[in-house]
DNA sequence: ATCCGGCTTGGGAAATTTGCCCGAGCTGCA
DNA sequence: TGCAGCTCGGGCAAATTTCCCAAGCCGGAT
């Protein structure tokens, strides 16, 4: 057990981009109680950090290549069900958040928010709490609205799946990344398009992009 | 003019993420000679704040919510040619960086890239020179051998049989509204992947999206 | 405890599309 | 006249998509 609530607040910072993550480091840092005490660049080397360092708070972003997020979330809580996960990432899609939430997350903050506003979710956090920012509280409230996107009839397998797709991915790198057959892509792909409706890659894109799995450079 | 050479360099940071930019802005200050002016999260205001700060080398990711990134390149560049633009963003395609540089930037660097390799890039877009991270380079090679230009080498019938295409219609659709025969317009559309380079027809509609033949957000 | 339903993973086989090569008609242009 | 490039489509092997099916796993209901 970490005993470290006296000094302060241990992270470990999952995240595939070097200089986001120097970047964070700096910035929880500067706050005096956070210490950043171990960084991983992939859902793989997660585990394994957190082992290592048994920090009070995991900060990751979901959207790595290769592995899933959502699987390092899993993995995590699997093995130390006391571990304290909060998502961190440009993602704002209502399914994704509840998969992650159903996944072991204890918090859910967009990029988009105010550096305050994840400092302040990991004190959260850390305390045991839900956290989540105010734009994705709203797009669940939004979301618990309304009947459900095209989206919602997915899996989460599917999801990521539509993510690579639609993002410009092979079936072969979507397999290779994944540890997939390239036949179970395959049939996830026309799986997708029988669910969503889609009778083209390209409506399965716009589809994707429409609800913001993916972003286009307009 | 800005005068600042012999102090440092004169930096504007152009991304959608506050946090990523607090970031930023830590990992470039330490280094001393780098100096963030200001900063923007959305294209509309990049040129203001180039405007007001005229900095040596304006930082910016593509990938922003709205209005684009290469949108912004373009405006910087068309009423002050003299900017420096360096690119920063997750995204890796050929297409993109392509874009990106024919929209005027000088510099693409990925995410991905070590800090130091963000660091140099700017030192050198702020010297005058291109400059790409080795991830960047690589992939612009693979590209070059591959042939395959962007949408500018497509003919008429090519970019009319792409915008119907990526606006989700069928092969079949397609052939009845131009009266091909469905064989014409599959070969249209192997021919339009060879030339554009476009692995996948998911990068097909991105390419059309980004530039601007088709419309996602309704 | 057991069953049911959904998710995940893949095999199989027919139908369709892709990849690549080809020729032919048309146009503009040197 | 002749070349060059666009448009249109045939042909055919290779690859992918489309469906249908099955098995393992897991969580919830009975």
């Amino acid at each position: 057990m970490s005993e470290v609530a006296a000094t302060g607040i241990s992270v470990l910072l999952v995240d595939d981009h070097p200089i986001v993550r120097q970047g964070y480091r700096r910035v929880l840092e500067s706050q005096g109680d956070l210490h950043v005490v171990a960084e991983a660049d992939n859902a793989a080397d997660a585990y394994g950090a957190f082992k290592a360092h048994d920090p009070d708070v995991v900060v990751l972003d979901i959207s790595m290549p290769g592995a899933s997020g959502l699987e390092a979330i899993r993995n995590i809580r699997a093995r130390s069900p006391r571990a304290r996960i909060l998502v961190f990432t440009m993602h704002n899609e209502a399914v994704l958040v509840k998969a992650a939430f159903n996944a072991g997350a204890s918090g859910f903050v967009t990029k988009s928010s105010e550096p305050s506003a994840v400092v302040t979710a990991i004190r959260n956090v850390a305390r045991g709490e839900r956290a989540m920012s105010d734009d994705i509280a709203h797009i669940l409230a939004e979301d618990s609205l309304s009947a459900g996107s095209a989206l919602d009839q997915l899996g989460e397998r599917e999801i990521e799946i539509l993510r690579q797709f639609a993002g410009g991915a092979t079936t072969e790198q979507i397999a290779a990344h994944l540890n997939l057959s390239i036949k179970t892509v395959q049939n996830y792909h026309y799986l997708i398009k029988t669910k969503t409706g889609a009778r083209t890659d390209a409506q399965l894109v716009r589809l994707a992009a429409a609800c913001g799995l993916t972003r286009i450079w307009r």
